[in-house]
RNA sequence: GGCGAGUUACCCAAGCGGCCAAAGGGAUCUGACUGUAAAUCAGACUGCUCAGCAUUCGGGGGUUCGAAUCCCUCACUCGCCA
């Protein structure tokens, strides 16, 4: 699955002195071990480095994409990163503020392993003196007996210090509480790290900097058992600037299993980037060098309505998770679907194409189009369909639709098609057999 | 353990026998404007075989021609006193 194509056009910017100073400047460090130290040692010789992904669900998802774009920063500055994938923590579980997790079973969680191994392997180059190598720390923490591992591990281990972790603390102050095992959660991670640094020399974990008590965790072990300072850096929150939450659209996440979230939904996400937002994206999630960023940076306060900034960044992005050609079909989509072009004049492949993109269905030739928004998911009901043709907000190829009785026939395509739309921007496509 | 207050649609919150599918605000959706934006203005916001009908006001039961509104009971939440 991993795009040689796209891995190998990837490079920081010669701009400046050091990774340091990019990763800084891109806005990736939030919180670190001491800083100078940090600059001094990815300026010079290749040193191993690690995060950690979850298996909580089948996918990643972009808050893990800042994650793999840091890893392959590092990697591209020369150094040489451990993917690892948490077949063990992810049967446990790390402590969410609110609520305590439900379990998945042990075949799930196995088989999301899977999946998450494929997913990181795309990000990363697996070619050359410092590849990427897949770690599972269920390989080191399956044969480790509990009695091991409380008489090795949680001896090193102060409770009063873990209590004092946010995660745990704001659990506590909470009505769910918490449960032992997700307390145990933070010294998994330790030993996850200090088994990496003995194994590979790993001196360096990244993750998010809500994680910074878990990162910690594992610096403060390998100081106690093995004397020496390794090192950890927290990626900041990202945040929308009008106060919701990053990386939701229409209230779900946003996958980068296309099976999930479809390459056109994914370019629309990144499209609707709002302009006070659309820079800082642009350093975190592509390789587009600062002098460009910043040439987008003045398009977008210059000429906002062109929404440039935006188009390079959606382009940038979805060509990076999801290739060239669903990139290309995605815009290709975007321009049927959003142009202001006559549909029934657009090539029957492109818009078959572009359809098979939005939520569609298969139906008769006389069906209603009321039934048609709820079988694409367009409205709740048919009270709900009813409704939003009463309002004037359904249109099918263009055409508002005035009458809710009013069925699809008189709207079909040559190509046997027909494009539903609900508001401005919710499509789905049609097809008549 | 004792006394008191409460549980209304996605969230907050009015209603206290018929005029209640249920005020108001937020969220959301649609229209106008626009950049597939923000702000603003307007409309919608239980379902259906839709000028009508069905179901809803913590659960169950009852009173009444008629209940979100009154009574009984169960569950949960929150105050005050032990």
């Amino acid at each position: 699955m991993s795009d040689p194509v796209i891995l190998n056009a990837q490079r920081n910017d010669p701009s400046f002195p050091d990774i340091w100073e990019e990763i800084n400047w891109r806005g990736l460090v939030h919180v670190s071990t001491d800083a100078s130290e940090l600059k001094e040692l990815l300026a010079g010789e290749s040193i191993t480095y690690y995060c950690g992904f979850d298996p909580t669900a089948p996918s990643l998802h972009l808050g893990n994409l800042v994650q793999l774009l840091l890893m392959r920063r590092l990697q591209l500055a020369g150094h040489r990163p451990l993917g690892l994938v948490g077949g063990s923590t992810g049967l446990i579980g790390d402590p969410r503020p609110t609520a305590e997790r439900t379990l998945n079973t042990k075949d799930t969680v196995e088989e999301w392993v899977g999946y998450l191994q494929a997913q990181v392997s795309r990000f990363l180059s697996r070619e050359g003196e410092n590849a990427m190598t897949l770690v599972n720390n269920l390989d080191w923490t399956a044969p480790l007996s509990a009695i091991d591992f409380l008489r090795e591990i949680g001896k090193h281990y102060r409770v009063g210090t873990m209590l004092k972790k946010d995660a745990v603390a704001a659990r506590l102050n909470s009505d769910a509480g918490i449960s032992y095992t997700e307390f145990s959660y933070q010294i998994l991670q330790g030993l996850d790290y200090l088994e990496l640094y003995r194994q590979y020399e790993c001196v360096l974990q990244t993750g998010g900097s809500d994680q910074w008590g878990n990162l910690t965790s594992g610096t403060d072990l390998i100081r106690r058992t093995e004397g020496t300072s390794v090192h950890a850096i927290g990626t900041p929150l990202i945040t929308n600037s009008d106060g919701t939450k990053f990386g939701k659209s229409e209230g779900n996440a946003v996958w980068l299993d296309s099976s999930l979230t479809s390459p056109y939904a994914f370019y629309q996400f990144w499209l609707n980037t709002d302009d006070a937002d659309v820079v800082a994206r642009l350093k975190i999630f592509t390789f587009l060098e600062r002098a460009e960023i910043e040439r987008l940076e003045a398009a977008v306060a210059a000429e906002p309505f062109r929404r440039e900034a935006q188009r390079a960044l959606a382009f940038e992005v979805t060509s990076l998770v999801h290739g060239e050609t669903a990139t290309a079909n995605a815009i290709a989509a975007t321009s049927a679907l959003f142009g202001q072009g006559d549909l029934a004049e657009l090539d029957a492949e492109t818009l078959e194409a572009a359809l098979r993109e939005l939520p569609n269905t298969t139906t008769a030739p006389d069906a209603g189009i009321a039934q048609l928004l709820c079988d694409t998911a367009l409205c709740d009901s048919l009270s709900d369909a009813r409704r939003a043709i009463k309002q004037g907000g359904v249109s099918v190829n263009n055409v508002k639709i005035t009458d809710e009785a009013e069925t699809i026939s008189g709207h079909v395509l040559a190509s046997g098609v027909a494009v539903l739309r609900r508001g401005k921007k919710t499509l789905a496509g049609i097809f008549v057999e």
